[in-house]
DNA sequence: GTGGTCTAGACCACC
DNA sequence: GTGGTCTAGACCACG
């Protein structure tokens, strides 16, 4: 029963920024903004952001050049894994929280059609 | 840009109950716990419970009666009608994450369905 | 501005046996409960039900007869009087409050006369 | 039978604003006092008036902007509705007591009538 | 500075 | 025992 469940911040803006890669807003080997610029736009430390480059490095989703900056992979198939992982995890997560209240799968699937096809 | 998007404790405690409901684990004329009681087991203050069994009295889906306690209503209509808005809270949050992030409704209900029947 | 503005039992008491009286419940010459049986009926101290009686025999009201109890008095043009009152304080109170809300002679009767003529 | 029938702060406080708002002291878009202000003005807690001031968001009486203040809706319709809503309840209790006391509709029309024109 | 939430502890009316 | 109200004082996010 946990209450207070905030998510670090550097996992919040990791987040984010893997969206927007999904989203296509941020393309393969597109620069980032620098450590200092990031930290100014979004208010936040700079070591903060600097632990965000750092992990999406790890990641293989983004790559540093000393001297140049960092830069969203090339390696677009780590892109497309990347876009089913998270969509794997979305959809994982509301399975989850429906079938913990209860719901069908037959429910489920019925509910998601008719939301989407209603427009 | 929020970080820090905590809900109020109170807010998560309602929403922890309403599920219980949809889900049949509390069902139409149940007693809850006392607004002490239930303070104790979720380790919140008593004033923090009793706002959310105010609350949950005004959205109709509790009833209190001074001196016994408060109740899960026993208007079962209501309560279906729960089921329904907490399903499509749920599937609208859902699509429109999926959507921002820039999957297709296609991608959305096959992913959705194969995760579904892949069991 | 003065929270808190709970009139005295004794008080309440009165207006209720008041309204009795001009509402014909209770009729002139009538016998009042005891002291003690009052008392035990509203679930309040003898002491303050005797102040009761003294203040309605104050008032012209009640009478007490040594040995005998206390009883509504017999002269009826006391109690024409007494229901006048009533009206006029209740009438009074009525307006003043309308008044302080900015409504008009006009729409105060007319208010009450739709109100009165609309069942 | 119901002695002590104060009515919580909190509603005082609702109803007095209330009662301005229908005299037009208070107009709308009109701000109000700071919650810690109204605290002091009023010799009360400030969650009390927190407390006040969530009440008429919810009514639709004012409305809240975080980090401004509270202020009086601007929704003219609603105000409107306010004072036809305080009118009708302020008659509607004052019909019921005389009633209660026995009196005719044809004497409470002429008694405030009377009342109202002998001035 | 604003409103919003939370805790701690108290007193009340009702049953 | 129950829920309902109130105070005192604290911390937070927003502007």
């Amino acid at each position: 029963m946990s209450f207070n469940a905030t998510q670090p911040i550097y996992l919040q803006i990791i987040l984010r920024l893997c969206r927007q890669v999904v989203r296509g807003d941020l393309k393969a080997g597109e620069k980032l903004p620098s450590v200092r610029e990031m930290a100014a736009q979004s208010g936040v430390n700079p070591n903060t952001v600097q632990r965000v480059y750092t992990e999406m490095e790890r990641l293989g989703i983004a790559e540093t050049r000393r001297g140049l900056g960092t830069f969203i992979t090339e390696d677009e198939s780590r892109l497309r894994q990347l876009r089913e992982d998270l969509k794997s995890e979305q959809i994982g997560s509301f399975i989850a929280d429906m079938e913990e209240m209860g719901f069908s799968p037959r429910e489920i699937i019925e509910g998601v059609r008719h939301r989407l096809s209603g427009r």
